[in-house]
RNA sequence: GCCGAAGUGGCGGAAUGGCAGACGCGACGGUCUCAAAAACCGUUGGGGGCGACCCCGUGCCGGUUCGACUCCGGCCUUCGGCACCA
């Protein structure tokens, strides 16, 4: 901190902050009752893993919510704003097979720390509401919820190719895979077929899509979450494969694009498809498998790579179009995905990127059914056409039509005939909730050997994760091997059974933990139905965008599904959304490799928590981010120190009129008028520096002996009153040293006045060829 | 490749159709001091002029408008999301 200023705060702010943050907790200033007849306000902000200290970035996630939450109480809102720890996962149970402590002596030491430092904040937070996700008291109503969806057939288990982490020994939701890689670990995942827990998210995906519920939340963030869902319109059409005299009669496929059917020239199969093998034929045998095979062994990265080139084998079997009866060649090839549509798809080489790329490969025919605009029949394509305008063309019955028309009516022959049927396509797949760890909250099922899987019985909750477990260092669940635990009679046969040793997902925790906030001690359900009438949904969720396809999707779901299995009565968790940015330091992402992380608790020692706040708002919008800098916290200490000085200037010198007494009052409701709009809006930078404009306004005016006294308190307290959301600790020692009631956070914010905001004089510009010409003098 | 967000002084940023650069940082000059730090005062987009002032300037090219950082079209760069989704 070498260029950090030297002389302190002109008064003991360690002092100061700790004096109120005392007289605010024994006062249960910031306790929300829930029988307060004020209008209700729940804000809330995403809760952190406590991975064992509050660092910067905690600090600015939390700031300007503070800030947010104080002013909506000082509108007049019973305001709610909770806070817990996200605390069940990975790092705890990597720190147990490192030092062999256990994962829960570990997370409660780091939340103890953290629930010192967020003390030091000064913040609004109800303390009494504080849930930990890794509590049985918690946990408990997560596997109670895990059976509501059991039982409405919302949860199951199924043999599926799944995202294996080899680093994190675990399977992936596929939301927690970027770019073939763990979203956690950052090691490349593998494929692997394995049975595994699901929550039928796809189910919601029409609901999911539909945000009309939300009252203001980012455009992005609904882009990607529509972009994630992928919902397709197309045609399911099928291919006769008869022939074969198999059980199977006929290979079904989507497509989008059913105006191009008489284009198909092969058919493609992913290499995991059912048929595939069934299908080759003696000679082609050998190929066919052992190309499923190679690509099987692939891991998602090269597999997923869009610049390889396409690959395939041909399966030596043929297909038939039903709509012109031709026998097209059926290959294997490994561009089409077993898990989206039927994994079969109609290769249109003419018309599509990828076919006409594999087409080109393996010299399969390029067939024109769609002709584009200025097309004459002798041109070749050397692309393929994708438009969705032209005319069909070599499509029998259909030629002459418009695409868009023949599109319509070649799906209702299709339909009429029997070959298929409209339908909608999703690209979302189901979540994978299962992982094979320990800390996690098991998954209340037992299997048994006659009954088969087996629901623990609601009173029998919580399934208690047991403790005093061995850590292997290769990460393998100790759960697996753990006797006491996983044998247990069968609640079904009173029999010999196993119980499941994979833990939920820890965004599942994650997924409902704001209706827990609302009776955290509750012991008949995961929320009072009269608190969650009285508080849901969330009026202002705040937190960051990188969870818009993870938890923010996971927690509609979760309210969707948890509304119809009779749990709450509620469409949407979060009304209004708002993202912060990231904080940098040096124009780069904090990390200890780096060595630029910056410790809030030193800024605190030395600044103040009030300071170390109002930097993290000055520095920018709240929703880009900022860098920190030493020097830009200098500058806020600066302001604070004049601030503590100029607020307690004695105004008994000061005249009965002053020369700038109007002056000062339309700068005054400006200020208030530009710090509630900047506030609401989270433009916490410019409402400090609109607070900084009136301070330095109030000093000259002081220092010119140009305000009366009645002017300058009023001026005072109004500043004291807009700057309380945002250095609550100075506001609170202002206020009183400046003669005024208890306590300054209990007062409303001040009010602006229109025509008292309004200039007094318009400056007229003149601007000839819109230029400003002859610039009128300003009078002072 | 597709989708989205953003490009403004030395730096963080302000202004979303009307005097570009509020507020703050940094820098420079000054006051105080034996000296320095801190604090305080002043100057600070670039260029020109002794001066009142003048010219240029919001990533690039065009357009709309009396007037564009702001709206429209096309490009470039950076960041984020998705990435063979048929």
């Amino acid at each position: 901190m070498a260029t950090l200023r030297k002389a302190p705060l002109p008064y003991d702010h360690l002092a100061v902050e700790q004096k109120w943050q005392h007289r605010w907790e024994a006062d249960g200033l910031y306790r929300t009752p829930d029988d307060d007849p004020r209008p209700k306000w729940y804000a809330l902000t995403m809760f952190p893993y406590p991975s064992g200290d509050l660092h910067i970035g905690h600090w600015f996630m939390y700031s300007a919510p503070d800030a947010y939450a104080r002013y909506m109480r000082m509108r007049g809102y019973n305001v709610l704003f909770p806070m817990g720890f996200d605390s069940f996962g990975l790092p705890a149970e990597n720190a147990a097979i490192r030092n062999q402590t256990p994962p829960g002596e570990w997370t409660y030491a780091n939340i103890e720390r953290m629930r010192r430092q967020f003390r030091s904040m000064g913040t609004v937070i109800d303390w009494e509401r504080e849930i930990v996700t890794c509590d049985p008291s918690y946990y408990r109503w997560n596997q109670w919820l895990f059976l509501k969806l059991y039982e409405a057939g919302l949860a199951y288990r199924a043999e599926a190719p799944v995202n294996w982490c080899p680093g994190c020994q675990t399977v992936l939701a596929n939301e927690q895979v970027l770019n073939g890689k763990c979203e956690r670990s950052g090691d490349p995942v593998e494929r692997r077929e394995m049975e595994q827990w699901f929550f039928r998210i796809t189910a919601y995906a029409d609901q999911l899509l539909d945000f009309s519920g939300l009252i203001d939340w980012p455009e992005p963030i609904k882009l990607m979450q529509t972009n994630w869902i992928g919902r397709s319109e197309g045609v399911d059409v099928s291919f006769d494969i008869s022939e074969y005299g198999l059980d199977v009669t006929e290979i079904s496929t989507f497509t989008t694009r059913i105006d191009t059917v008489f284009g198909v020239t092969f058919l493609a199969l992913a290499p995991e498809h059912p048929l595939v093998s069934r299908l080759a034929t003696p000679e082609r045998r050998a190929d066919v498998e052992g190309y499923a095979d190679a690509s099987r062994r692939q891991t998602e990265i090269e597999r997923l790579s869009t610049e390889r080139e396409k690959t395939g084998v041909f399966t030596g079997a043929y297909a038939v179009n039903r709509l012109n009866g031709e026998r097209v060649p059926i290959l294997s090839a490994d561009y089409v995905l077993l898990s989206y549509g039927s994994g079969a798809v109609m290769g249109v080489p003419a018309h599509d990127e990828r076919d006409f790329e594999f087409a080109a490969k393996y010299g399969l025919d390029v067939r024109v059914v769609v002709a584009p605009p200025q097309w004459s029949p002798r041109d070749a394509l050397d692309a393929a056409y994708v438009g969705r305008e032209g005319t069909q063309v070599n499509s029998g019955e259909f030629d002459g039509l418009p695409a868009r028309e023949g599109y319509e009516a070649i799906a209702d022959k299709i339909e009429r005939e029997g070959w298929g049927r409209r339908t909608v396509s999703y690209r979302m797949r189901d979540w994978l909730i299962s992982r094979q760890r320990y800390w996690g909250a098991p998954i209340p099922i037992l299997y048994c050997d006659g009954c088969g899987a087996v629901p623990v019985p609601e009173e029998e909750l919580p399934v208690l994760l047991p403790e005093g477990v061995h850590f292997l260092p290769t990460g393998e669940s100790p759960l697996k091997r753990h006797d006491a635990f996983v044998n247990a009679p069968c609640p079904a046969c009173g029999g010999a059974a196993r119980r499941e040793t994979d833990t939920m997902d820890t965004f599942v925790d994650s997924s409902w933990y704001f209706l827990r906030y609302l009776s955290p001690d509750y012991d008949d359900a995961p929320v009072r139905d009269d608190h969650a009438r009285k508080w849901l949904p969330v009026d202002q969720y705040m937190g960051g965008a990188e969870h818009a396809v993870m938890h923010l999707l996971y927690s509609r779901f979760f309210t969707k599904a948890l509304r119809d299995v009779g749990v709450v009565e509620l469409d949407e968790p979060f009304s209004r959304l708002f993202n912060q940015g990231m904080i940098l330091s040096g124009h780069a992402k904090m990390s200890k490799s780096r060595g630029n992380v910056i410790a809030p608790d030193d800024y605190v020692r030395r600044f103040s928590a009030d300071v170390v706040r109002l930097y993290l708002m000055f520095i920018g919008p709240w929703e880009q981010g900022g860098d920190w800098s030493d020097s830009g916290i200098n500058g806020v200490a600066r302001w604070v120190s004049r601030l503590w000085e100029l607020c307690q200037r004695d105004p008994a010198s000061l005249p009965a009129q002053g020369a700038a007494d109007g002056a000062l009052m339309r700068k005054t409701h400006q200020t208030i008028r530009r710090v509630l709009a900047d506030i609401e809006r989270f433009k916490m930078n410019t409402a400090i520096s609109a607070l900084m404009e009136l301070s330095n306004e109030l000093a000259r005016a002081y220092d010119d002996g140009a305000a009366s006294q009645a002017a300058w308190r009023d001026a005072v307290e109004k500043l004291l009153l807009l700057l309380a959301p945002l250095a609550p600790h100075l506001a609170e020692e202002l206020w009183e040293r400046t003669g005024r009631p208890y306590s300054v956070h209990q007062q409303p914010l001040p009010e602006w006045d229109a025509a008292l905001a309004a200039e007094e004089e318009a400056t007229l510009v003149v601007q000839v060829n819109g230029r400003p010409h002859q610039r009128p003098r300003r009078h002072q």
